[in-house]
RNA sequence: UAAUUUGACCCUU
């Protein structure tokens, strides 16, 4: 079955999952492998109800078919069957790999799960892991989520082999933790600089507000792709400085380097800033002819931006056009009928989001709380605000 | 022919 694996192997690299399920159902012979990347194939799609079938219904099972299980449990969010998998994994005679370990790891950054962490580490090292460089690179980043750079550092020294992701994940630990200065200074030691090395420099500095030092960087780069335009872009944002933003997105169009959503999205909340309403009408436009129309970002920033500019009802149009609203939405519509007095709308809004089993946080609650002050509703407004311990909030 | 690591988003203002 090599060349049919291969066949679906190619199909679920470009996304077409239904194309390989065609031909996993049209093959008479199916090895571990076939099964394995079906299982992967609907992971990524993040069904994996469907992949949990073929997992249970494949004939045998081996440390890549659960490692691809588990990544998928993990990746979105399901801790328990994640854990549960690695567990079984041991104890069931599988036995676990570098690869697993990798997963385990990630999955301990991306949920914060400090705890744990700890724990894996150690078994990293009894497992005589500690010199893979994958493993090391995600302990790396792992750390560095954790904020505990001092360790996050310890394993970039100890580490026998590194690659241009070690040099990386480091720096980006730094950047992340507001260490600009050593992440510089790692970027000018490392032996071989990439896009991501140059952005996230670009982002350290940004991030302090150090605009001019940005800038010489973001200047000096070989090769400026659609990431670091919109990191210089959104950095401008976060610093309040709309104008600057849009001209970096008028030079990034000069150069021509093609947007994508998410700089769609930074440049349509500098205009919502500045309640700029024919650049903001602009950028629409640019959204329509780019087919961006259904991405929830860019729709949640249309929102914002009308209603930042005035225009209640374009806003609430565009909100009620979302196929799949997130909590992001909410907050945006729900802000915008607060910040035209709107109460009626905002907070029959907000019984629906919970209705519909959104969490509020606390920009939903700085909406609702709004409107509860503009339109005179005190005996509301104090019982939205006692209900924020309910959902593990704390008044500023 | 199958599983793993690093850079930019949208709501708060």
């Amino acid at each position: 079955p090599v060349a049919s694996n291969a066949l679906i192997s190619g199909y679920l690299k470009i996304g077409e999952l239904d194309d390989a399920i065609r031909v996993f159902e049209g093959m008479s012979e199916r090895d571990v492998v076939t099964w394995s990347s079906m299982v992967d194939g609907y992971c990524k799609k993040g069904r994996i109800d469907d992949a949990q079938k073929v997992f249970e219904k494949m004939p045998e099972r081996n440390v890549v078919s659960w490692t691809a299980m588990m990544s998928g449990y993990l990746k979105f969010g399901m801790w328990e069957d994640g854990f549960g998998a690695f567990s079984r994994m041991r104890s069931e005679g599988v036995g676990i790999n570098s690869t697993a370990l990798t997963v385990i790891v990630d999955a301990c950054a991306a949920g914060s799960r400090v705890k744990e962490v700890v724990q894996i580490h150690g078994l990293v090292l009894s497992m005589g892991f500690e010199h893979d460089v994958f493993l090391g690179n995600s302990l790396i980043a792992m750390y560095s989520h954790a904020g505990w750079m001092d360790a996050a550092k310890k394993v970039f020294d100890f580490m026998r082999e590194k690659d241009i992701v070690s040099w990386n994940s480091l720096i980006s630990g730094y950047v992340q933790n507001d260490g600009i200065e050593e992440a510089y200074a790692l970027f000018n030691k490392m032996p071989k600089r990439d896009v991501v090395s140059w952005t996230a420099v670009v982002v350290g500095f940004l991030n302090q507000g150090m605009m001019e030092e940005s800038i010489s960087v973001f200047e000096d780069m070989p090769v400026k792709d659609d990431v670091a335009w919109t990191a210089v872009i959104s950095g401008f944002v976060r610093n309040g400085e709309c104008e600057n933003a849009f001209h970096w997105f008028t030079r990034m169009a000069q150069e021509g380097t093609k947007p994508n959503s998410l700089t769609l999205s930074s440049v349509l909340s500098a205009t919502a800033s500045l309640a700029a309403m024919n650049q903001g009408l602009q950028i629409h436009g640019l959204v329509v002819k780019m087919d961006l129309e259904s991405n929830v970002s860019v729709q949640n920033s249309l929102v914002s931006m009308y209603a930042k500019c005035g225009n209640v009802d374009d806003a609430y149009r565009t909100f009620l056009d979302i196929d799949e609203p997130n909590l992001v939405s909410m907050n945006s519509m729900i802000t915008g009928f607060a910040q035209h007095g709107f109460g009626e709308e905002a907070l029959n809004l907000f019984k629906k989001m919970q209705l519909g089993g959104f969490k509020p946080n606390g920009v939903t609650f700085r909406g609702v709380l709004s409107v509860c002050v503009h339109v005179g509703l005190v005996e509301e407004g104090w019982h939205y605000f006692k209900s924020m311990s309910f959902y593990g909030l704390e008044p500023e």
